[in-house]
RNA sequence: UCCCCUGUAGCUCAGUCGGUAGAGCAAGUGGCUGUUAACCACUGGGUCGCAAGUUCGAGUCUUGCCGGGGGAGCCA
């Protein structure tokens, strides 16, 4: 008999087929006449309940069967009797995969922090929450795959190894297969040379860089990978190791960049909606009360669009006593996105121009001079979910950015290259994937919407 | 990296003025029952994070170390 996934028969039209479902028991009920297990094979934020009658064969291990136990029910779906369900399986047979030791099985049909699900990380995808998080990043990321698809974007793959050390997004974890005890050196300093790679190499911070070069061939491209920071960050938003979407796109300017990252925050958002409502529903009434509202009135509703000069301007006119002075010149703060997100505009707010010695050498240089054409997309709780910008694709004013800046244009020759030969206004933006399915589920840390977390101190699972 | 909080049963926690430990849940056993956060009774379960110090006596006070959480910075 094929085998059946509890989604498929939880949505069945009729009852009376012969089924076959395998699963995890997640809690097992006795009474007089029958037994109630609850199955749940991932597939479904809802489990299947299966009835086993005490005259069925096997009894001994029927009555074994606890929390976390493996098994293959065969059986017939029936309309369910009682309330709670619409169908159930009436089992005709029980096979048992593998036990669990009740007195061991570190998960319990109750309520657990997830302060103690991440020391269990191996099986916390058993649970609820989890299997509700796991399929939430199944269904985020094929929409972000289908938006970018649907609009004729080229999905190209950076390197995840690179020699670039100028990026300047952040630290960078080094990779080398020198002696570390004993490594080659010439004056005192470890020559890198005679590395594998013949060079200083590092995990990526970001593909940005080699994004506006296939851009810059292909037209729209995206990126959706890995990335890595060694800061030492220790906070509900940061991992060292996290996922990213970067989308870089020829013949754009700012405004095509806000525009475009509006309108995939809301594909993917109204995706997340439509593909998991039972996940989604436990996440609105379990974890975060309200975000199905939340996301329901971004996804109808247009972004706020201000300079950084305005956001300056309202937060000094707020009123509000902020633990550190807004002042033109230097970033926001946490609180003070938070201002704009949570309390003057109660949505999106796309925050753009900033001030150029805040931001990165890349940034397209504004008329002012003054300025460089940067948007951030802060997002209530989230605080920055995309940085983004046009890039400055003239070569004399980006060669004069860097020196400023004290970077060494020989070692980006290449990406000079792209403004040597053909240059053309372009832009992007960068959305970290984690932070996107933070708002999404509401989860209030980061480290509890991505399976295995990497972060200061641990690397276990 | 900085600031604050925290570490007691498998889990979540209580433990007063310093006198060597309790609850709920979970687990085990029995009972009841088309149950569904099942219910009722009983039972087992502890190097109070680690190390030192103060004291007649430390879960409780002090110091150091380790772990966890929250906030900040860095950013996505």
């Amino acid at each position: 008999m094929k085998r059946s996934l509890i989604r498929e028969l939880l949505a069945a039209d009729s009852a009376g087929a012969e089924v076959l479902v395998r699963g995890w028991v997640r809690t097992r009920r006795d009474s007089r006449e029958v037994s109630f297990l609850e199955l749940n094979d991932g597939s479904s934020f809802r489990n299947i309940q299966v009835i086993v009658g005490h005259t069925l064969p096997g009894q001994a291990d029927i009555q074994r069967l606890s929390t976390g136990c493996s098994v293959e029910v065969t059986g017939t779906l029936v309309d369910s009797p009682a309330k709670g369900q619409r169908f159930e399986i009436r089992a005709s047979g029980v096979y048992v995969y593998g036990w669990a030791d009740g007195e061991k099985y570190p998960l319990q049909k109750k309520q657990h922090s997830f302060e103690f699900l991440r020391e269990i990380a191996h099986l916390r995808p058993r649970t609820n929450t989890f299997g509700a998080v796991l399929r939430v990043r199944n269904a985020l990321s094929c929409a972000i795959h289908d938006f970018f698809q649907s609009r004729g974007f080229i999905y190209v793959h950076t390197p995840i190894i690179t020699a670039s050390d100028a990026e300047g997004a952040g630290e960078m974890f080094r990779v080398s297969t020198l002696d570390p005890l004993d490594p080659p050196r010439t004056a005192g300093q470890v020559d890198y040379s005679r590395d594998f790679f013949g060079a200083k190499t590092g995990l990526t911070v970001s593909g940005q860089l080699e994004g506006e070069l296939l851009a810059c061939a292909m037209g729209a491209v995206y990126t959706f990978g890995p990335t890595f920071r060694a800061e030492n960050s220790n906070t509900t938003r940061h991992l060292a190791e996290f996922w990213m979407v970067e989308p870089e796109v020829a013949f754009a300017e700012l405004p095509d960049d806000i525009a475009l990252a509006e309108d995939f925050l809301k594909h993917i958002f109204r995706a997340c909606l439509d593909k998991c409502p039972e996940d989604m529903d436990f996440f609105n009434t379990r974890i975060q009360p309200g975000v199905i509202r939340t996301l329901e009135d971004i996804v109808n509703s247009s972004f706020e669009v201000i300079t950084y000069t305005q956001a300056v301007d309202l937060l000094k006119k707020s009123g509000e006593s902020f633990e550190f002075p807004v002042e033109w010149g230097s970033d926001l703060q946490s609180e003070h996105e938070r201002y704009l997100t949570e309390k003057k505009f109660m949505r999106p707010v796309v925050v753009t121009d900033y001030p150029k010695e805040i931001k990165a050498f890349y940034m397209r240089m504004g008329d002012d001079g003054r300025t460089v054409r940067a948007m951030d997309v802060l997002v209530p709780r989230i605080g920055e979910i995309i940085g983004g910008s046009e890039r400055e694709y003239r070569l004399d004013v980006l060669v004069e950015r860097m020196k400023s800046m004290k970077l060494d244009p020989d070692d980006l020759w290449w990406y000079l290259d792209i403004r040597r030969y053909g240059t053309v206004p372009h832009a992007g933006f960068g959305l970290g994937f984690e932070r996107a399915m933070q708002f999404i589920t509401g989860m209030q840390n980061i480290r509890d919407v991505i399976p295995f977390p990497r972060t200061p101190g641990n690397a276990g699972f």
